[in-house]
DNA sequence: AAGACGAAAGTGGTTGA
DNA sequence: TCAACAACTTTCGTCTT
C-alpha cells in the first residue's frame, strides 16, 4: 500500500529517519511526525523499516555501558544450596569484581539508563541516542564528569547530538526532560563539546518548523512560506546573533498570518518557547526589512 | 474581553581590556 | 577578573479589534 500526501495527493513522499518526519516532496506537508504528536510509536509505524532494524543476537552498542560484553557475579540469591567453600569462592570473586569495576564502568551503568530514559521521553530517534551515548562515553573517560552531575551531562551530551543531527530539540525541552535546569544543560553542552572538540553548526531555525507548525496544525503551504520568510531573512542578514527560535516563531507566525491561518502570538510562542515580546521583535524586523508588509495590507483589504 | 503593542527593568552569557 | 554589551525575558500599561 502506498501512502498518500493528504493534502496534495501526491505519493512522493520522503521518509526521513534521522529526523522521523514523513515528509510530502510536493507541497512540503509532515504527513507523519513521529517525533512529538499523535501519540504514535515509531517502531510501529513503518513495517518495512521496523523488520530492518530488528537484529538478532547482541549488537554493539554505545548504549550499554560495557558495551554489551561484561558479565557480572551474581547476588545474595545464587548462593542458595552451595558448599561453604564455594561460598567463600563467591565472596572473593565478588569482592574482586568490585575492585576492578571501576568508577567509570558504574558511572556508565546509571548514565546510560537515565539517558535512554531522557531520550525516550523526547522521543529521539535512535541516531541521536546512539550518538548522546558515545559523547557521554568521552566525556566520562576524559574525566569531564567530575564535578559535575551524572544527569547534567547525560543532558549536555544529548542536546549536543541532537543539534549534530539536526532534530533540534530546546534547551528547555531537555531541560524539562531531564529535570536539570536549563543554564545547567546549557553550561554542561557548552563545556563537553569544547572540551572534546565537537564541532556543532549554529542550529537553522528552518529546522524547527515543522515540529512548530505541527504542533499549531498549520498548513503545509504556511510551513513552505515560512521556510522562505526564513531563507529571505537569512539573505537580509536578519538572523545573525538572534535566538533560532525566535527567529522560527516569527516567520511561522508572519506565514500564517499571509495565508489566512491566523494564531495568536501567545499560541506560538508557547510551542517555540519564546516570550510574545521576541515574536514581536522578530516579526517588527521582518515587515520593516523584508517588505512583506505589502502582502499584509492585501490581506486586510481582502478581508474587507 | 482578548489580543497586540511597546517601554522599562532584570537575567545570564559573551567579549575584550 | 571585571565591566560593557547584546539578546531575551518579565512585567505592566495602553491601544486595537
Amino acid at each position: 500500500m502506498v501512502k498518500k500526501c493528504p493534502e496534495c495527493s501526491s505519493e512522493n513522499l520522503f521518509y526521513n529517519k534521522e529526523k522521523g518526519e514523513v515528509i510530502c516532496k510536493e507541497c512540503g506537508l509532515v504527513v507523519e511526525e513521529k517525533m512529538i504528536d499523535f501519540g504514535q510509536d515509531w517502531r510501529e509505524f513503518d513495517p518495512e523499516s521496523a523488520e530492518k532494524r530488528r537484529r538478532t543476537g547482541a549488537p554493539i552498542t554505545y548504549t550499554q555501558y560495557d558495551q554489551g560484553l561484561g558479565t557480572e557475579v551474581g547476588r545474595k540469591a545464587d548462593l542458595y544450596g552451595l558448599e561453604k567453600r564455594s561460598k567463600n569462592k563467591f565472596f572473593r570473586l565478588r569482592k574482586w569484581q568490585y575492585r576492578i569495576s571501576t568508577a567509570i564502568e558504574r558511572n556508565l551503568k546509571l548514565a546510560l539508563a537515565e539517558l535512554k530514559r531522557v531520550s525516550s521521553y523526547l522521543k529521539l530517534p535512535k541516531s541521536v541516542e546512539e550518538e548522546a551515548a558515545r559523547i557521554y562515553t568521552l566525556a566520562v573517560q576524559r574525566g569531564l564528569v567530575r564535578g559535575r552531575s551524572m544527569e547534567s551531562v547525560v543532558a549536555g551530551a544529548l542536546y549536543a547530538a541532537c543539534r549534530r543531527h539536526e532534530v533540534p530539540r530546546t534547551l528547555e525541552e531537555l531541560s524539562e526532560a531531564s529535570g536539570i535546569e536549563k543554564k545547567e544543560v546549557g553550561r554542561t553542552y557548552r563545556f563537553i563539546t569544547r572540551e572534546l572538540n565537537i564541532t556543532i553548526l549554529p542550529s537553522n531555525p528552518g529546522d524547527y518548523i515543522p515540529r512548530f507548525a505541527s504542533s499549531l496544525r498549520l498548513s503545509a503551504k504556511t510551513q513552505s512560506k515560512a521556510v522562505e520568510i526564513i531563507e529571505m531573512s537569512q539573505k537580509a542578514e536578519l538572523t545573525s546573533g538572534r535566538g533560532p527560535t525566535g527567529i522560527a516563531s516569527a516567520a511561522l507566525y508572519v506565514a500564517a498570518l499571509i495565508n489566512g491561518e491566523k494564531r495568536t502570538q501567545r499560541e506560538v510562542a508557547d510551542v517555540a518557547g519564546v516570550t510574545e515580546v521576541t515574536i514581536r521583535n522578530r516579526y517588527k524586523e521582518l515587515l520593516d526589512k523584508l517588505s512583506l508588509e505589502k502582502e499584509i495590507k492585501k490581506l486586510k483589504k481582502k478581508i474587507k
